[in-house]
RNA sequence: GCACCCGUAGCUCAACGGAUAGAGCAUCUGACUACGGAUCAGAAGGUUAGGGGUUCGAAUCCCUUCGGGUGCGCCA
């Protein structure tokens, strides 16, 4: 089973290399989309100048040599020397019946690699923001893109429940007590009780030692090297903050309907034991130096301020590590351990410089060979209304759970209005499934790198390109099946191509191979988003002109049934590829 | 100061170096006793921040100016 363009490449390369010559036959013969055909091969344009030909002489030479008896109507050479083709109903028929019989719509079956997926990675009494939606859902949609592609996806949710911070949230939690209302926070409203521990130790470091604020700030520091160090009944405060922010994440991934579990966990903590080893191996190999009291990692090529070298610090001067250490030690882990062909770090874009400099560290140790690739998947910076980036810290806080809840209100109160015949716990299912869709889809529709305006009346909106309107197109799908009582899985006559409508539709079912490889290839999900958004849109054209159960005659009104049958997978399987879930009604 | 990212329609965003830069929202005009109108058809909307360069061809690659964002030694 091959896509179009997959079909054509080798067909095209053949007829580059009866022209020019055997030397040319890996040449890109660049297949474009076209707006005059449905492709279009741009080869000769970008040949000729190297082959010293004109480039309209070199492209109706390789017209003359290309076989596509039965796959093309019509090809010709149009401007410069564009060669146009344009696909027989008949070729775009047979590879929809072949699409139609695979299971896997066409999608292939890639030679298997480990790719250990970084996202998500919210901290431990911290409430998740906007950010950590984000990544956890871009983060999700290529684990389980990549995953259907046939990779050993190993999830690593890297969350922060290690370093500085800890002391001063333990401090506070004795303080407050473990079964304390106020402890009760990390559940509900982790902002909250991290808010309290930051004000009393910001208060206490502000103030004259010995004063009235107390030396929160001194034993707060002290604990995180008891932490560090392994004291058993500082670990146990520890492990009681973990858990109930373990159980809060979890709360958050269910709602989201999001893959991670606690399988998946794979903290900063996690890699404790492997800091001290990390130091002496780097100081050993000479690549990590003392400055200032603490252990630096010098790069060539990162200066910062006044032309001064910037250092990775590895061991703070007060023997306590930072998250650089544990980021080296994550690295080798994944490609020691997990024997990891890719690591992909789905995480903010400020920290790109961070990441490069513990990757070359890690280059520099040995640790990351030159066969395992590391991609940081740069998730841009989420903005409110005013473009400014929305902050927990100074800004007003926004509650993931909040909002999320209000998505699915705003759904809730839609469907109530829309559809009275069903029960309330339906509606309240649907509500659920659209509300939560809406969100996600908005956050994957954009590219991951590009900074977005968060606007909730936008993404819960219900027309234009959202996840609603796609899930729409699924439920329309269903209806017309349940109106002649048979099962889309079931449908599989033969396609007859004669509307218009129904050939862009066809031609558009076999782009969805092709689509989700891209996505594995280039972590993009808004491409899916955009692919899905145009199967939708040329479904509703389909369905507005080309009547389904009151076709003409039997065998188009079985054809339509398959096509009708055909977008349902489609959808259904891109939807599912995104983490969105796709209601049987609505 | 140095580094990275960004600047596309009123707004939010697309566009693997290819022909006339596309969608959605908003606006305007049409289509409802509807195979489900949560829809569809159409209109209007642009010097791709400015200027150079490379190329047969640039929103895309290079240089530069302007504007915005982010990062740059003991938070993560």
């Amino acid at each position: 089973m091959v896509s179009p363009l997959v079909a054509l490449t080798p067909k095209v390369q053949s007829a580059i290399a009866a022209v020019l010559g055997d030397d040319f036959r890996e040449v890109d013969p660049v297949l474009r989309p076209s707006q005059f055909a449905d492709v279009q091969v741009n080869a000769a344009l970008a040949l000729a100048k190297r082959v010293g030909m004109p480039p309209r002489d070199l492209a109706t030479k390789i017209v003359d040599a290309l076989e596509l008896d039965g796959v093309c109507d019509k090809v010709e050479v149009s401007g410069p020397g564009f060669i146009n083709l344009t696909y027989s109903n008949d070729w775009i028929a047979s590879l929809l019946g072949e699409v139609d019989t695979d299971s896997r719509l066409g999608v292939p079956v890639q030679e298997r690699e480990n790719i250990p997926i970084d996202y998500s990675a919210p901290n431990v009494a911290k409430e998740m923001h906007v950010g950590h939606l984000r990544t956890t859902i871009v983060g999700d949609s290529l684990a389980r893109t990549l995953e259907h592609l046939g990779h050993h996806v190993i999830r690593q949710n890297h969350i922060g429940d290690w370093g500085t911070p800890f002391g001063m949230l333990i401090e506070h939690l004795l303080e407050v007590g473990e079964d304390s209302e106020e402890a009760g926070l990390l559940l509900t409203d982790p902002n909250a009780f991290y808010q309290a521990a930051r004000v009393k130790f910001d208060t206490a470091e502000k103030a004259e030692p010995g004063g009235s604020a107390g030396d929160f700030d001194v034993r707060a520091r002290a604990r995180v090297v008891k932490l560090q160090g392994g004291d058993e009944a500082t670990l146990a405060h520890w492990q009681r903050l973990v858990d109930l922010s373990k159980a809060y994440f979890n709360k958050v991934y269910s709602t989201l309907g999001v893959t991670l579990t606690d399988e998946d966990l794979a903290g900063e903590s996690m890699y404790n034991d492997e800091l001290g080893k990390v130091c002496d191996e780097l100081e050993a190999k000479g690549i990590a130096t003392v400055s200032d009291g603490a252990l630096c990692v010098f790069l060539d090529g990162y200066t910062g301020r006044e032309g001064k070298p910037v250092p990775l610090i590895i061991r703070k001067s007060d023997g306590g590590y930072g998250y650089a250490t544990t980021d080296l030690a994550t690295i080798k882990y994944r490609v020691g351990e997990l024997h990891a062909h890719r690591v992909l770090y789905v995480i903010g874009a400020p920290q790109a410089l961070h990441l490069n400099m513990v990757w070359d560290t890690a280059r520099k140790a040995g640790w990351l060979p030159a066969d395992v690739t590391p991609v940081h998947i740069q998730i841009g910076n989420v903005l409110g209304e005013d473009r400014k980036i929305l902050k927990t810290r100074s800004g007003k806080p926004l509650r993931l759970m909040m909002l999320l809840d209000e998505a699915v209100e705003k759904a809730q109160s839609v469907i109530d209005e829309a559809r009275p015949d069903l029960d309330a716990e339906t509606r309240a299912t649907i509500a659920r499934q659209i509300g939560i869709g809406a969100v996600k889809y908005a956050d994957l529709s954009v590219a991951h790198d590009s900074e977005y305006v968060f606007d909730l009346e936008r993404m819960v909106s219900l027309t234009g390109n959202t996840g609603p309107y796609l899930q729409y197109v699924g439920a329309r799908v269903r209806s017309i099946f349940r109106q002649v009582g048979l099962e889309p899985a079931a449908q599989h006559a033969p396609v007859v191509l004669t509307e218009e409508h129904e050939r862009d539709l066809a031609k558009r079912l076999l782009d969805f191979a092709d689509v989700v490889v891209a996505v594995g290839a280039e972590y993009e999900p808004h491409r899916l988003c955009g692919y899905l958004f145009e199967l939708a849109q040329s479904f509703s054209a389909f369905y507005e002109n080309c009547p389904v159960l009151k076709a003409e005659t039997d065998e188009v009104k079985e054809s339509r049934l398959t096509l009708s049958a055909l977008v349902l997978r489609t959808m259904v399987t891109g939807l599912s590829l995104l983490g969105i879930e796709a209601p049987e009604r609505m």
